[in-house]
DNA sequence: TGTACATCAGTGAACGCGCGTTCACTGATGTAC
DNA sequence: TGTACATCAGTGAACGCGCGTTCACTGATGTAC
């Protein structure tokens, strides 16, 4: 028996509805961002009743995680596929970028601002840290870059999080730069930032790719 | 007559409440994080019922659009007074990573996740556009930032957003540097990305600062 | 193939809660003569 | 200085709402003999 389900009409038919569940949740989440979200609006949506729900999920708590656990996956996934395909580190940025215009709240429910106190299941992290490897592999496999720095040396002392992987530690480093700066331009961007500066947010995001890649003095 | 009111009693006793409802805002955002502001929360932290509040803030809207004017002020003000004793673009970067962990929450009011659908009064953003232009002010008055970019060029024609500022093309892309990449690494830190990888938050902030100010190839 | 039983999706009523907001009011503070 | 009036902070009751969640139930679907 193969422990993901589905084989049954019945199990068929829970996991169809709990889909339906999860994409009436995305769309609240997207017109009225998360802390919106209620059970009882989604359940009317589908026309049921409320208490209908908890046969799916046993509280709002528990279909939040397993939102932000779909989006983790679902990120991890296009990464995953992209670098599958043969995309260097500018391929997995540009399919970044277009993961999280594809829906921005989907992108702020992981990066963005936190609910103080919440904190994600093991499962999740587990995910996020196959995004960071996929990534880190893009980096190892670009040209050297560049001289070490004294942050690279900090960095070859401070590797458990990169479990494991054998990336230099100036791979490590770049790992770090191409995350913080594409999630500064990119959420500046879904948090409408550069609206009203008519400017165009693709053009920046190119910049700071670019200026990523270029070997350094 | 003064408009900055506060001369009789009456008008100071205003003021003063006034103060202590955004002082407990503020609590409880650090606490709950925005979406739980509840005026009825504060009004019973005051030992006052939860009607009272309405002599003081037209509704909970009111509120919310205050503390984020109160956040911009704050964050221009500090910006504003660094930039008065001398500081450069690193003072000033220092000086805003210490505002933003001061208050997690103020910081990500201003520039974390956004609720749909809200926009800022135009009192709000002119004071967004006083900090950039603190900011821009540094970036001008460091050494030229090397060679024109395409970037660059396509600032020089899309230069409306610093409001007639006079600084060369240059100092607008490396203002959007520094302003999205400061970012980048504070709003990780901030929403707690960093926590679990052991590494210290101060370090990458300090080395996307020197990576900032170092001249390129 | 048919019958007895178990599983389980969904309902409707109900609980308790806290929310934002309105309204008519009391009582204290300030103002004008 | 004292009195009449206006201003205004704060109260308490009330409205309507939607929330998450529980519970006992009905009725359909699946399972075992």
């Amino acid at each position: 028996m193969a422990t993901t389900g589905a084989n049954t009409p019945r199990e068929r038919y829970r996991t169809q509805v709990r889909a339906e569940i999860t994409r009436r949740a995305w769309e609240q989440i997207a017109t009225a961002g998360a802390s919106a979200l209620s059970l009882n609006a989604i359940a009317k949506q589908m026309g049921m009743s409320g208490p209908a729900l908890y046969r799916y999920f046993a509280s709002r708590d528990d279909l939040i995680t397993e939102l932000v656990r779909e989006a983790y996956r679902s990120l991890a996934e296009t990464l995953r596929a992209a670098a599958a395909t043969g995309a260097d580190l500018a391929g997995l940025a540009r399919a970044l970028r277009d993961w999280a215009l594809a829906d921005p709240q989907r992108y702020l429910l992981v990066y963005g601002t936190p609910v103080p106190g919440y904190h994600a299941p093991a499962d999740i992290t587990a995910i996020s840290s196959e995004i960071m490897t996929t990534l880190l592999d893009a980096c190892a496999a670009l040209a050297p870059a560049g001289a070490a720095t004294p942050l690279g040396a900090y960095l070859a002392d401070h590797r458990d999080w990169a479990a494991g992987h054998p990336a230099p530690p100036e791979a490590l480093h770049r790992f770090l730069s191409v995350w913080t700066r594409l999630h500064g331009v990119l959420s500046l961007e879904l948090a409408g930032h550069f609206a009203g500066m008519d400017l165009d947010p693709a053009l920046l995001f190119a910049a700071e790719l670019d200026d990523l890649l270029a070997p350094r003095a």
